[in-house]
DNA sequence: CGAACGGTATCGGATTTTTCGAAAACGGGC
DNA sequence: GCCCGTTTTCGAAAAATCCGATACCGTTCG
């Protein structure tokens, strides 16, 4: 049996009135409901929830926590019903977006058809460049709004910015490589292996700064702009690489297979979000851009 | 009758397989039993999710919209039932915390002691401050990590931040006050009347910078550092001000009532978040206080 | 020490909801 | 105009939920 959304708010009221005969009255139901779905909860779980008093129900460290998560169960619930008559079939002009390398090959495309059939009033003009021009672009007034690597933002304070997904670095091998064997994997051990360097998306210059961290640097055998170069290259066994989770795929376009390791030092992760000119409003346009590419990220963080 | 998992389970299927009977099949259901889901799902938002065609089945803007928020939801669910078991009993230290003024008075005291009772284990050791010294100390390893207002942060690059929530200034007023009545309110509304001015968290800093972008400037008849104080000061109607809904309450501490409006003008939220040194790894008291704040707000941002 | 009290757990029966399978209606494509 | 795959409809069967009464348990008070 799976878990539903009236345990969920049986269990809130029980755990807020701190009685469940009371959270009864208040719901509008039995007291030997709320007590079955309490129970099958936490059937559910495994765990228990509820601590039984002779003076009414106290909440357990794992009931506590998962009041957190009830709560924001019912608050997305209640967004996803607010009004979605209102699906903004009225909204209409140009959003101008700027997209950095990995985010239009990589984020963007998810999202584009989706947004396209949900706003067919709104028009996407797409631009992509390097993240300084982008930045210049939006400063101008030349784009709207951008959806580039946030972390790497230079112009914090005349840009607003938001994020939308963090995606792990993590250490790319080719199958059967000696480091899958290995019990840890740090930056030292890959020190000691060729090093494929990507180069867009000033992932050359993210590198440098975790590196800088470490005594190790990496021994760079081949420098590349095109991620499938990259994973060609891991895929043949010519080096390894530190890359993000989004770009990975675990076959190269030979068909070949790449593994993924974590690694133990801190690796930043990779951050795509949103970023606009701060003294200046958004257009509706580029307001629903931004509400529904939000809402298309958000839970996936 | 209300929205319930089930039916949204199925209606994600449906969209996503683009035929309610092969859904059927993956549910292990019968079609009809996804044909009413999805049926009563339309009848209690009132729109049309699915567009049916002979082909199967496609999504209305509406439908794709509720997608979004079903998966967003199923999502929530998911992370909630994942080992509530392992709910950190085992962590234990102590965390120093940095708070500035607002945090500490409303918007910390709420999760203390839900915190304290789920990590029995963890010590918070809390030093209120100002910004500037805030950041100084988590530079110098004093202090953890820090709640304070991340719009307001400095150190940007040797200082990581996540926004927990956002809060919007809106215009405080007593109660039978002219502008109450005035169709739109903006800043030049506001600059007609005598205005309240709170000193704390850089408050005064952070209305200069979007009064800066106006022609008008607030005629400022107070300077106080006590919320209360300008609670009392806008009920008595000696003025009025812009603040923050997480510090606003509609009495004062004598009882007067205080109204709220919003301003027609852009004015930036108040942004509370997280702030930890960028270049060295959380301890785990810490990393637990992260993770456990950063639950409590999901879902009210 | 025992009875009264306030609370939760349990149980059987009634009710509501959900599900199923078959048949009907629908809409394109040939 | 018919065929095919699909969705909708419908009544009966199954499942679940709910209720109310009762049993139970710990505290408090006489």
């Amino acid at each position: 049996m799976s878990i539903s959304l009236k345990q969920i708010r049986y269990f809130i009221a029980a755990a807020e009135s701190g009685r469940i005969s009371q959270a009864a009255v208040e719901l509008n139901v039995s007291q030997s409901a709320v007590t079955a779905a309490v129970q099958q909860l936490e059937t559910i779980l495994g765990v228990r929830l509820l601590e039984r008093h002779a003076a009414g129900v106290a909440l357990t460290r794992e009931g506590n926590r998962f009041l957190l998560h009830g709560r924001n169960i019912m608050a997305a619930v209640a967004e996803a019903v607010r009004e979605p008559r209102a699906a903004g079939a009225a909204v209409t002009g140009t959003v101008r977006v700027g997209v950095t390398y990995t985010v239009s090959g990589y984020f963007l495309p998810r999202h584009h058809a989706r947004f396209a059939s949900s706003f067919p009033g709104v028009t996407v003009s797409l631009f992509e460049a390097p993240r300084d021009v982008i930045e210049q672009a939006l400063l101008d007034g030349a784009l709207d709004i951008a959806v580039m690597l946030v972390s790497n933002l230079q112009a914090r304070d005349a840009l607003a910015s938001e994020t939308l997904i963090r995606s792990r670095r993590r250490l790319w091998l080719p199958a059967e490589h000696p480091l899958l064997r290995q019990g840890r994997v740090g930056l030292s051990d890959v020190a000691r292996h060729p090093y494929i360097m990507l180069t867009v998306d000033e992932a050359g210059h993210t590198a440098g700064r975790y590196w800088a961290l470490t005594p190790f640097r990496p021994e760079v055998s081949f420098r590349t702009s095109s991620v499938e170069s990259v994973r060609s290259m891991v895929a043949a066994g010519m080096g390894v690489t530190i890359l993000s989770d989004l770009v990975y795929r675990p076959w190269s376009l030979e068909g070949q297979r790449l593994e993924r390791r974590q690694v133990e030092d801190d690796i930043p992760t990779m951050d795509v979000g949103l970023a606009w000119r701060a003294d200046t409003e958004l257009t509706p346009a580029a307001r629903t851009f931004r509400e529904f590419v939000n809402l298309a990220c958000a839970g996936q963080g």
